[in-house]
DNA sequence: TCAATTAACATACGGGGCGTATGTGATGGG
DNA sequence: CCCATCACATACGCCCCGTATGTTAATTGA
């Protein structure tokens, strides 16, 4: 079963690099905690940045599917999106997450935007962005660009709360704050 | 003259994290290119880590002079602080700053809150957000986390700006939607 | 059915880089 | 005049990554 040990050495990368970082995590330590060795590596993922591709791929897939659930839930396409925000500040919380997506991730790899990964979440969001310019909920801006800002924020104020003395606060400070930009996007009645 | 060892240390460091990045930047070369050897490095900054601060301190200490001069400029407070931003967003656009601030600092010295640095341009301003939020033009809001949030777009957005197939075009429309989402914060008319 | 090729790993090897321990010359103080 | 300290250079060992090579099992093809 070539998918079980793919997996397992997935699976072992992902506590290693979310626990110690990338740089910091020992293939041979890793694979052998796998019950593998390092051959098993570099014959499925060719190199050390490959498993990190793979690992984040896998995180990018399961944060999608949470989000889809979310957006489906909800009544209007307007608080769908913004749901879909909680929940991605929710899930930028995560340690695993800010280690491995949002720090390590970009330093190893390169912009997100180079990866063909990652589009999965961002693409999702642009799509809702899009369809509420054309609904005229939105003002007319460019659906990329707003989330792309949208994104960067919410990370950027992940990694805020998190090392916040007081995170309870501040994640209520940064939910009004980010709150209140989002009305900056709807079309204003004139 | 130990503080000129020290700055051409810095000096070559700059150029190396800069253009390979801190993983691929060998401190032996790097010091050879600063005719020294290894032996000053770890003389002068404990570490290779070290060394990174250390650069990252210089440039923080640059842009905060930069944006102090800008938003000196201006007339009115509000306009100083868009101003601001704008400058902000324009020195994240270059390659150096995307490569060590945003992308090797936090991953090899964790979040930027964690470091003493870096603070001098957040703070900065936070410190004229507290004052708009006082003179009643922002809502009452938490400058930090309007700060934080801000900090986060930007930056997010001048890496997308970057490796966008258009960057002029995507500048514009990254602008347009920062500045509907900055009206967000605007104390409203009732 | 049997040989041959390939896949899926394990093992062995070499190179490079980091951190540290040690050495050296210059400088300053008693 | 001697010694201690600073500012580096030199030397050493360790770890880690990538690759080349070996081994076993499975699959193909005649």
């Amino acid at each position: 079963m070539i998918a079980e040990t793919r997996a397992s050495l997935i699976a072992a990368a992902r506590e290693a690099f979310g626990s110690v970082g990338y740089a910091d995590a020992s293939m041979d330590e890793m694979t052998a905690a796998a019950g593998l060795t390092r051959g098993a590596l570099y014959h499925h993922f060719g190199d050390k940045k490959g498993l990190l591709a793979a690992v984040i791929d896998q995180i990018d897939a399961e944060m999608t599917v949470r989000l889809r659930a979310v957006s489906a839930r909800a009544g209007d396409r307007w608080t769908g999106f913004r749901d879909e925000c909680a929940a991605y500040l929710a899930m930028s919380l995560e340690p695993e997450m800010q280690r491995i997506m949002l720090r390590d991730g970009p330093a190893v790899l390169g912009d997100p935007w180079s990866w063909p990964i990652q589009n999965d979440c961002i693409r999702m969001m642009a799509r809702s962005l899009d369809a509420l310019v054309a609904e005229g909920v939105l003002a007319p801006l460019d659906p990329e660009a707003v989330a792309t800002l949208i994104f960067g924020a919410t990370q950027h104020a992940a990694q805020w709360i998190a090392h916040a003395p007081d995170p309870e606060a501040a994640l209520k400070s940064a939910t009004e704050a980010f709150d209140a930009m989002l009305d900056g996007l709807l079309r204003k009645a004139k």
